[in-house]
RNA sequence: GGCGGAGUAGCCAAGUGGUAAGGCAUCGGUUUGCAAAACCGCUAUUCGUGGGUUCGAUUCCCACCUCCGCCUCCA
């Protein structure tokens, strides 16, 4: 497939390094509450490029961290009452529930940052060593980002270097560290009275690991110094994309990523999602209002991901609808596919233009267009052909991780509604039609739709 | 202020140097005693505004307007 490159600033071909399997790295969640939708943009997003590549016949190696220290972290389970390993183990709990009403593959490995301290350490040690880093005096380390020429060429960081250096002199006096630069960044935070028992010790002192460290620490033990993808959401390229990158490089001397796949934020309601403005959704929100997370999935994918997406709670209604209609006519194939036909998809048939948009720079959208129109298409389609098509089909949503509502099951129907029901029906067929309409009220007013057919009536609950 | 991105029908949203996918909603039709549901169909002479290049631009170039992100923690 292909996809853009933040780097390059052109969508490649995507090749593993090692040929066999796609290894890949995407910045996770820090766990000190639940993750909002924004956040599963980025999320869901990846789990559609990884199933892109495996449906598309690519291994794939997936790691993704888990930040459970951090200021944040640390300040919160304090607030809390609880110890800091009790209060991120309760939110990655919550986080994987999350990913798995989501239908997010799980990483092939979930490392976290606390269980990775001596990485981290022997991280900045190494960086010492090769005059990358310094220790301050209050037992901080810092990484002197003058030593790393290279550094600022994903965020375009040089073509800014003129006004970054007014900033510097500017903020020079403000910085309560000590630094060589404003832009030095921490790698070894030394122990503060408000970290309470949350330190560790280093050779530098006690202290905790600096958070953009973690990831480096978490790429080197499991993917090494080069792998094919690194991914996050696109507000981390400056600072944390651009500090990973000159750390992993000095420390470890490889080329570091490959390729740089960054999603775009989601809006809601066409601006920034706050919680001051009471618009930051979570799926427990949007459950409370009536809507599944495979229909909040449907929702993210529906925009590219290299483009603003704007999320509205009309658009949860449209994915219901939208849904429902793939599904319809998904069922509507399987009808006319025998039952026993089993291929080997060979080709996507109808389904072409929609898996050829996946491969195209993920382009999800246009993949779900794809689909509307070639279910009309296959909808001509009968016997082996539409066995074929449903096949081709239902690779293409696997891909996007869809997973289409069932058909309603069959609810009890109360007695005494069956009565009323029936007595209804009973006026309708004597063209009592008065009557008949005043009971359907009398029906709906207990929770029950009523609809006539030729033959019969059926009841369903509102 | 600097850097980056976006503006396509009521809403969401693809796409392209050659005349606008798809979804939702609306409306119309079939059906129905009337509804509902279902099915079928219609709906952008036009792609933020103004110029330019071109046989031809929504697509390329310039200017302007509006919005968003990053520059401090952030998916």
């Amino acid at each position: 497939m292909r996809l853009y490159d933040t780097m390059a600033r052109e969508s490649r071909e995507l090749r593993p390094l090692d040929g066999s399997a796609f290894r890949f790295y995407c910045c996770g969640p820090t766990v000190y509450g639940p993750a909002h939708i924004g956040n599963f943009r980025t999320f869901v997003l990846q789990d559609v490029f990884r199933r892109t590549l495996e449906t598309g016949g690519t291994r794939t190696f997936h790691v993704r961290n888990i930040t459970d220290v951090d200021d944040k972290t640390i300040r919160d389970c304090q607030a809390a009452g609880q110890s800091l390993r009790d209060f991120t183990a309760f939110w990655t709990a919550k986080f994987h529930a999350d990913c798995e009403a989501l239908a997010l593959l799980p990483p092939h490995v979930e490392p976290g940052a606390v269980e990775h301290i001596p990485q981290q350490i022997d991280m900045i040690a190494a960086l010492i060593e090769k005059d990358h880093a310094y220790a301050s005096d209050d037992g901080s380390v810092y990484f002197n980002i003058a030593s790393f020429p290279a550094y600022g060429k994903l965020s375009r960081l040089d073509q800014r270097e003129l006004e970054l250096g007014k900033t510097q002199n500017a903020r020079a006096n403000s910085d309560e560290y000590e630094k060589d630069s404003l832009s030095d960044f921490v790698l070894w935070k030394a122990r503060k009275p408000e970290d309470g028992d949350n330190f560790w010790p280093s050779p530098w002192g006690d202290g905790r690991p600096g958070w953009h460290l973690e990831c480096s620490a978490m790429i080197r033990e499991y993917l090494g110094a080069d792998f094919d993808l690194h991914s996050g959401g696109i507000d981390l390229v400056f600072p944390h994309h651009e500090n990973e990158i000159a750390q992993s490089r000095c420390a470890c001397g490889g080329h570091f990523a490959a390729h740089w796949f960054h999603i775009t934020h989601l809006l809601v309601d066409g601006g920034k999602m706050s919680k001051s403005l009471g618009n930051l959704y979570t799926l427990e929100d949007l459950a409370a209002k009536g809507f599944s997370a495979m229909e909040v999935r449907y929702v993210l994918i529906g925009g590219h991901y290299r483009k603003p997406l704007n999320f509205t709670l009309d658009s949860l209604h449209a994915a219901q609808e939208a849904m429902a209609k793939l599904a319809k006519g998904a069922r509507a194939l399987a009808a006319k596919a025998p039952a026993e036909a089993r291929f080997d998809a060979v080709g996507f048939g109808p389904f072409q233009a929609a898996w050829d948009a996946l491969n195209d720079d993920l382009n999800t959208p246009g993949c779900l267009g794809g689909l509307f129109t070639g279910l009309r298409e296959a909808a001509k389609l009968d016997g082996e052909d539409a066995a074929k098509a449903l096949a081709a089909f239902n690779r293409v949503l696997r891909a996007l991780g869809l997973s289409l509502p069932e058909d309603e099951p069959e609810a009890e129907i109360p007695a005494d509604i069956l009565a009323l029901a029936e007595e209804r029906w009973a006026a309708r067929a004597a063209k009592d039609w008065t009557k008949a309409d005043t009971m359907r009220g009398q029906l709906a007013e207990k929770g029950w739709a009523v609809k006539d057919g030729k033959e019969g009536y059926e009841l369903t609950p509102v």
